[in-house]
DNA sequence: CACAAAATAGACAGGTCTGTCTATTTTATT
DNA sequence: AATAAAATAGACAGACCTGTCTATTTTGTG
């Protein structure tokens, strides 16, 4: 009845989550193509109706869930940034700190919107645009912070963190081993200072 | 008869070769999963019984055409560090050369030793084993031209160097854009500059 | 309670996938 | 030319996949 809410509950039903974040973590383990729909729905424990009464397709389901944990992950950054004071050049350096603790953890498999990029190739897939959305959001706050830092030519600089950021998360996961976080955060102490005006 | 080569063309039969480069051609346009072995037998016009009289599996099959490619690659770079000249520091920046001419290639599309570690994640996995000893040879030969060029840290750079070089391939991949290579020598330039004694 | 919306189980179609088998033909070597 | 090795076409099994359909039950709300 509200007119400012005209969908009650609108496409975030708790069955629709439950989907989203099931769907996500199966995704993470083994990949977009290696789990079938079927497998999301065991786990989840939710009939295949429901699916396809939420999602129009599989992919589509793999973009609402890139979506909604884009969402959770940069706020998740925003957070951390937020949490490690006023200094700018600390802020920018705690993106780092988030780094680590994600390669760290127990349950990190590397960075599902990037094996997104590597499974939908066609150029214009929805996984793979959300996959770019999201990057291209993170890199954004970093243009944001290196702005902020006062750094030299700051969406170089950003361009060049995400790069590093990246290339530590796939190399963690490749190799297993989370102390690629040190050197991803080595190089940006370097940049960041050869950066300083 | 020869007694030297008791397996006269050994694994290296004609038939072998061109599965071997029509199966990588596949996967790297499409991914590992997506592309079914009929559709490399097709390409290849050959029987699917050859295919399954030279590899156990299609996982074999992947994990031989990385092999390869992964030596021709290496043999690819070496060549193009070897053309660079005798300065230490030029032949180690050449491999950036080497960098910014694959991403710019037409046919560039992606890195498919790293698209395999996002598609094979149980861990032990061959294709995924694949990747890793690739990307290990890869980063053993940037640690010698370090050292040769009498850096810092040699093994620390040589790790630092990886991370920008496949940070590099996968934006550019991502975002189809090759220019993150500039990124990446810039990003190395000042980090060997650093590392000069 | 009554009614509408949401979710359920389960079968189903149509397609794809890997890997095997057989019987035949081509290729290469002696 | 004879023989052995390699490759062929094509059917086939068995499994898995996405997406649809139906009839029933649960849920939530006025």
């Amino acid at each position: 009845m509200n007119p400012t809410a005209k969908i009650p509950e609108g496409p975030a039903s708790a069955k629709r989550e439950l989907l989203l974040d099931t769907a996500w973590a199966l995704f993470c383990q083994n990949g977009y193509r290696a789990v079938g729909i079927d497998a999301v729905l065991a786990k989840a424990g939710v009939a295949k109706m429901t699916l396809y009464n939420h999602f129009d397709s599989k992919e589509d389901l793999i973009a609402a869930a890139m979506d909604k944990k884009a969402a959770e992950i940069l706020a998740g950054i925003d957070q951390t940034v937020d949490g490690a004071g006023r200094s700018p050049q600390k802020r920018l350096l705690a993106v780092f700190d988030w780094l680590e603790a994600w390669l760290s953890s127990e349950t990190f498999t590397g960075c599902a919107f990037l094996k997104a990029v590597g499974e939908y190739t066609a150029g214009n897939d929805k996984p793979r645009r959300a996959a770019a959305a999201y990057k291209q959001a993170l890199q954004d706050r970093l243009v944001t912070l290196c702005t902020e830092a006062d750094l030299k030519s700051p969406a170089a600089l950003a361009r060049q963190l995400m790069l590093i950021i990246d290339g530590a998360t796939i190399h963690a996961d490749m190799h297993a081993n989370p102390a690629y976080a040190t050197d991803a955060r080595n190089m940006a102490k370097a940049l960041i200072e050869a950066a300083a005006k």
